[in-house]
DNA sequence: TATGAATGAGACTTCATTCAT
DNA sequence: TATGAATGAAGTCTCATTCAT
């Protein structure tokens, strides 16, 4: 989607390069400081580039906001979708999912919490965007979920499994947002172990 | 804790008074365009006094945002503590709890949002203040939990009482953060009996 | 025609007179170096206050050009149907009208010459305005020579008067576009007296 | 007079291709946008190479605009002369040189725009050097006039001659700049026929 | 001879904050 | 206590020009 953004490049590999280091040099300095109080220059200098060359790749500050946002939501994303492929039995899977969804959130703290406080900065149609894959990764869950109540080892409603699914997340995220709480009294493996108990007294 | 916050005026009372419509002023424009997008400018036209008059009752632009999270919280805060005291069984107090914490929010929404969007443009202090805040309003919900664990209707461990309490401020945040996936299927009160069933199906 | 440019400032008689400083400082620098080639920050030193202080009567940078172009068309405007009042005969008007277009265009050689280089550095909206008033001043020959022809000392058909009015305030701009060409041979008067003969020659 | 410029590359017929080239990308631009406006990098898109390749012709910016102008100037300039050249007697050379002229100016209009109102955006001495073509232009009809003179068809002093002269250049050019005002009343030939009428009026 | 990515100075504009009245 | 004009630093973005390939 990356296609969206204008660039005075003509080399599409090169845009492709480029943009990645851009989101590298950014995405530091917006977890660190905030995306306002991120200075273009600042970016640019982390870039290693001048400021004329970073325009060249971007329209606007935002665009830089934007790549990162969509880096961050597919990397999380991809992880996810590639461990979710399984031959296990739909409640194994939906445990490993959050496992594994969980893990990802914890080896990507600042990143998450870069994704959720900053995209009000973006533009309408970026925010759908975001809005958008984030419900992609949501039904993921959910479809695990109605793999479980076809194979009657959960009993909820399929009505139900929507919520449920976004249950998963919204605990798998509160990892990194309170985490200086929860920090004291679990591990990473301990919150999942406890969290998916949890959650499965709670549809089984 | 307004206190903190300096002012040139000497008359208590006024202070408090101007910083009510301040806050009034703000918070409507902070929900609408965001913390950064806000002039100062329109503040004080919303507030219907001058520039000048406006910096008599605070310092800096960031101590405006301060009292409308403050202001927020506390009015969550207030009506969560209000509706607590009660004379019936944990359980009972949980699932009031709960009702009413979820209502709260449900009749807050712009506002919860606004709190936690815009926190990282606050000062480390100011950030800290309301992160003491929101503990203690997670402990009340951990407190009802250990009555609940004294009275033997929720049989977790006490070590976990913190983390379902948690959950249950995140489970909460979620109608107001997701709104928009959940309003299609769910109503305010089909959603707060729905999440009560899980989670209380979690700990019994 | 100000009034359509915004300001930050309330007080209606300063904003006239900042913006009267404004036009004195512009003028000159926009005579010298053109529109494009003048900062911002060179007319706000000339101005003698801060850039923001500027930015305070006006809103971009072409409001500045607007303010000019317009001020030199009102003055020229004004001194032109000042003058025009008169008891004398259609044709003595004319002759005084002339007279005093040219002595006018001759005092403000360079700012006739700024009005016609930049005006298409204007908006559409502006330089439409330009053009009406120009329009306007045009129309005053045009009566003096219908009265001319009504009192049949000019032998025009009616459709004409347009055309040979056009013909007067290009012929008087003439002194300021190709003065260096004029100077070594006619001096303002010269110029005025040669041309009205012409000028005359030609209509009756 | 292209030679003063300078250029990277050798072989000379190409540069005077290439500069054609070139002229034929800008121009459009320059009339549509303006000078100022206009990019150098959206010239290079218009002429078909890199702006690598477009700075080996030239070597700025205001380079273009001058060969522009240049173009211009020798084209308006080429037609009149050509024209000029005749066996017939004074007035009627001069009848159709203007003739001639206008019709230029007719088809030329967006050129003869560009043309004035871009002049002052060249150095100094390439608007002395359009100042000095446009003088040459204006000599054409001062020595048609003077042949007039010798002929006795024109009663005009000798010294009037450049003043007709330039009055007959300013009045083909306004219908370019007024064209707006005229077009309603006036085709390029009515145009024609009743200014000849009013010039020469003015100088038997 | 041709390419086009890179440079970097500088342009316009905004806005939190102050201070004379 | 209240006003609002003024400050000026800092921000984003553009673009003529260069130079390694």
């Amino acid at each position: 989607m990356q296609d969206t953004i204008e660039s005075n490049i003509k080399d599409k590999d090169l845009i492709d390069t480029r943009r990645r280091e851009i989101v590298n040099a950014a995405v530091e300095l917006f977890v660190r400081k905030g995306f306002h109080q991120t200075t273009v220059r600042e970016i640019a200098r982390e870039f290693g580039m001048s400021m004329g060359a970073l325009y060249d790749y971007i329209r606007t500050k935002e665009d830089i906001l934007f790549l990162v946002c969509d880096h961050i939501h597919t990397t999380v994303s991809n992880k996810l979708k590639e461990s979710v492929v399984s031959e296990k039995t739909g409640i194994e899977i939906l445990k490993n999912a959050i496992s594994d969804y969980f893990i990802i959130i914890n080896e990507n703290q600042d990143y998450m919490l870069l994704l959720y406080q900053e995209t009000k900065s973006l533009s309408k149609a970026a925010r759908k965007y975001i809005f958008v894959a984030e419900n992609e990764l949501t039904s993921i869950f959910e479809d695990i979920l109605k793999q479980c109540i076809k194979e009657k080892t959960v009993r909820i409603n399929h009505r139900k499994t929507k919520l449920v699914a976004n249950n998963i997340m919204v605990i798998g995220q509160m990892w990194a947002f309170r985490r200086w709480v929860l920090r004291d009294n679990y591990s990473i493996n301990s919150y999942i172990k406890t969290q998916t108990e949890l959650i499965l007294k709670g549809i089984i």
